[in-house]
DNA sequence: GTGAAAGCGCTAACAC
DNA sequence: GTGTTAGCGCTTTCAC
């Protein structure tokens, strides 16, 4: 079995001390510019890599972070989650992912094994349901960094990255007014979650600005995020069911979108007359039937983001008191 | 900030030494039952959980996989991700996932890296490219365990595990004629792949099966494997250039299925006289348009017995010999 | 049946 | 500017 090299075995190769080696490895400013030359280069040729596992026992780090979603299987998600470990392993960090299927219990759950397990970190975008953040709170007064991305929450004081939901929502509603729609339904996600609000703030701000008056009885709420399906069909069939029938929906969620052309397909609805707006990361949404109209978030940038703020929290030598929240800007399609 | 216990911790509260309740906890058979009992009965209360870096210090293990995919946000390796994780997370084991973009050079690169890195094994589904295993081989030979799944290679004897590409094939193939088509075309992926041939095989099996012959005429590959849209679309192109115009298209791979759909949109193809079949394990293939015929894998449950596999071979006293390849069943689903 | 001591690879006081 | 030493948490010989 191959064997990597040591810093031991470069001191002795070098008739250096292992400590000078580490030193000169780590830039140390009592090393002269000579003996570092000389160690890098050495340790170049035998491709020298630091033991994790001894680095982590020495500084009590683990060098793998938690990362908590709803559902891994899912394109937002995942897109993210490529994003993430393309900035987490080339700074040399380990990631355990887990899902939340949108259950605030397995949330929980999740979150307090991964502590357990002492990541140095946790990045989590919160289920659907839940209202109670005690669990992350506690951790993170216990010294927890945690970085919240895309569904964050105002509970918590640290970094948070997500999209500008408002705005996006503001896009593809203003689109449906463009296509001559008034009637405009929402069918929304959970209400607990920080996009549904912003969403629908994004929503009624464009009814406003063009004139059109805001209706209750156009709303809908999916408490399950879309991982029911049946609650999407039965949303879906109550808008229709008005009696002043909406000529346009605008959907709140990736997975609602998907649900709701499957419940228009599976009821065989004619949506002849009502054009369908919706946020969407999924690669495919463009060859869905009938098309929508989408706003698609950057996945990708948002996981590279947050992940460098965990790591700026975790590796800072000194405790961060001052957080920002970043806002990625969204892309509407109209096909 | 919380500090986890220790095992000298446990020894100092409970008078014993710092082995004895190592070897209580891990069931040493030299330990009395009653001090077995009080040791962990104690670390139970204290929520003891062994230190990783220790153990890996100790053990010369990372207890983190990696696991290599071409594309993490194709719905097929995502789902086959979260079946890993779901086993490795249970099992204290990290991941690190790295992404090939179907690209052989990235592969070995990324290859390499992860063994640096040190992880205890490799679950690899292979680039669509590669031709040249060296660099696998070597790792492997030098003790590196390592798993296939999905896209396996012959040349290296190990645990694989892979769908039943032939009988899938064989069975989309037969709905096409079963819906009388008898001009079938096939557009495969990347003639390196196992599992472009096993399609291959079943494809032929079922038009023979059927006294249909078979024409090379009616065969196209695309080398890239359906990361480039424009090779799809260009196959296809040819595929309907074709004197014999095909009265079906069977698609030997999820992203070129996709592609495919996408081309017939761009390109405003009437494909009404077409019948299309495919491999797919996207969430949403059921609301494309045009519908096809597809063949579902069993993503997530080949996650699973990929890293069991992995485990086992890792967690060997003794090295294994004999080696299992898996064969998982596949659905139809005609729309 | 239990304890003492060494060592995995690395870093950080503390010498010199 | 470089070396010595101790110790992170755990296992494992070797004593007793």
């Amino acid at each position: 079995m191959y064997k990597p090299a040591t810093i031991k075995d470069i001191a002795a190769a070098l008739n250096l001390s292992p400590s000078t080696v580490s030193r000169a490895l780590r830039d140390g400013y009592e090393i002269s510019a000579e003996t570092k030359k000389t160690v890098v280069a050495y340790a170049q040729s035998v491709n020298y890599k630091s033991n994790p596992n001894a680095l982590g026992l020495k500084n009590k780090r683990s060098y793998s972070i938690g990362i908590v979603v709803p559902e891994l299987a899912n394109s937002f998600f995942s897109q993210a989650i490529a994003g993430i470990e393309s900035v987490a392993y080339e700074k040399g960090y380990h990631t355990i992912i887990s899902q939340t299927h949108d259950s605030t219990e397995r949330e929980s759950i999740n979150v307090n094994h991964l502590a357990n397990r002492s990541v140095d970190g946790l990045l989590i975008s919160m289920s659907s349901g839940t209202t109670d953040y005690d669990f992350l709170t506690r951790l993170n007064k216990n010294g927890l960094p945690i970085v919240f991305f895309d569904r964050i929450i105002d509970e918590i004081d640290t970094f948070k990255v997500t999209s500008d939901n408002q705005s996006g929502a503001f896009k593809a509603t203003g689109a449906l007014v463009g296509m001559d729609c008034r009637r405009i339904a929402l069918l929304a996600s959970a209400p607990q979650l920080s996009i549904t609000n912003e969403r629908l703030a994004g929503y009624k701000e464009a009814l406003s600005h063009h004139h059109i008056p805001f209706s209750e009885s156009l709303v809908r709420y999916c408490y399950k995020g879309g991982s029911d399906y049946q609650e999407v069909e039965d949303a879906l069939k109550e808008l229709l069911a008005n009696t002043d029938k909406p000529d346009a929906i605008f959907i709140g969620s990736d997975s609602i979108s998907i649900c709701c052309i499957r419940a228009i397909k599976n009821l065989g609805l004619d949506t002849g007359g009502i054009k369908i707006a919706g946020f969407s990361n999924s690669d495919v949404v463009d060859l869905l039937q009938p098309s929508i109209i989408y706003v698609r978030q950057r996945a990708f940038e948002m996981g590279k983001i947050a992940v460098e703020m965990l790591l700026k929290l975790i590796e800072s030598r000194y405790p961060i008191t001052e957080f920002e929240t970043r806002v990625l800007d969204t892309e509407l399609y109209c096909p």
